[in-house]
DNA sequence: ACCTGCGTATGATGGTCGTCATATGAGCAC
DNA sequence: GTGCTCATATGACGACCATCATACGCAGGT
């Protein structure tokens, strides 16, 4: 009964395994960095020892690009969600709110790919910052999809500035040691960049 | 003849060497971030061998504050040079284009440290965290003071929205692998932060 | 010229990390 | 049930790192 009986060949276990190895990397690279997460650490999170690690993945840089695909995946997903929950005209108010809430700065693990690993971005291998571009890009078109002057010309433009704040708010509310002003950044930005709501 | 001769102690042998360490761990943090930049590759870099580096720091961990704190005050002074050198109607301009220029964009090692550390500061140890905010907010200041609307009121929520621009606009010229997007991110941000230059 | 202190170099230690060779053990075909 | 296959575990190797104990050598005073 568990995976398909009949013709379907479905996920063999290895490819479970590795899906789940690239979740918990995922999340681990979000939590600690690039450079701050390890191969062991990784598999003992997903539930295994480090030596299968390398019939998985060539590199642990190979694994680090599917686990940058997969985080940005995440972060638009949670996006994507919010707009959806939100009635048309508001999608792009309940995506700012979304990622400029305070659960999102507290919580870098589910998060925003690019917030919690933009500044270590530029010294990654070549096929993880092509994925994280891949997603950054898919991130800017939501934004522009979703907001209200779409087609227009200069919407794109538009967008690129409304991410750009909204991910520097973000950068510097986690970054910053000061409650208060972390909360100053967070209204700041959610105020400038939200209509009059 | 070379250091102070009559009165003046001076900066002893051991404070100059001092001071050359923490400039040099400075630009390596911001090159290769907190956790990618070793004590013996710091002592190489300025003509020194590892050794002798718990003559100067108690840990590595209280190098990077100080070097935290030095790269803050680096960004902190590109941006007053950059108002200085503008009329004063211009300087919050002035600051904006060298911010958001290319060269900034291409090479993080002498600018901003909240853009080449930003996503690595949550991590941090608490003093490393208290230098970088202290350095965030002397920088918001500087923004807020150059503002035309300087002393109204929100004049300071205007400035932290500018420098959560800027800074994202930075962090996400430099994440992403595609020259295009590159300069597009930077334009836009450019073109909507300055009046109409 | 010799002695004395202090700043720096040499070298070692324990730990962690990425990587890989090989052993173990579970699931399936017959 | 027996044997085969493939996913995972065990264990080891070399490299790198932070930290520290100790040796060296260059300054200035006499």
């Amino acid at each position: 009964m568990s995976t398909g009986t009949s013709k379907r060949p479905g996920p063999s276990r290895k490819e479970v395994t590795h899906q789940r190895i690239v979740e918990t990397a995922a999340r681990a690279i979000r939590r600690s960095g690039y450079g701050g997460t390890g191969v062991a650490e990784i598999m003992q999170e997903a539930g295994l020892t480090h030596g299968g690690f390398y019939a998985h993945f060539e590199s642990r840089e190979g694994m680090l690009a599917e686990a940058a695909d997969r985080a940005g995946a995440d972060g638009m997903g949670m996006l994507a969600r919010a707009a959806a929950a939100a009635p048309p005209k508001k999608a792009l108010e309940a995506m700012l709110r979304a990622y400029l809430s305070k659960e999102h700065v507290e919580v870098a693990e589910t998060g925003c790919a690019i917030a919690a690993l933009g500044s270590e971005m530029p010294r990654q291998a070549p096929k993880v910052r092509r994925a994280a571009t891949r997603r950054a890009k898919e991130m800017i078109d939501l934004v522009a999809r979703q907001s209200p002057d779409w087609g227009q010309p200069g919407a794109h433009e538009r967008a690129l500035v409304t991410v750009a704040t909204a991910l520097g708010a973000l950068v510097l509310a986690r970054a910053v040691d000061d409650p208060k002003l972390s909360d100053a950044v967070r209204h700041a930005a959610l105020n400038h960049l939200t209509p009059a709501g």
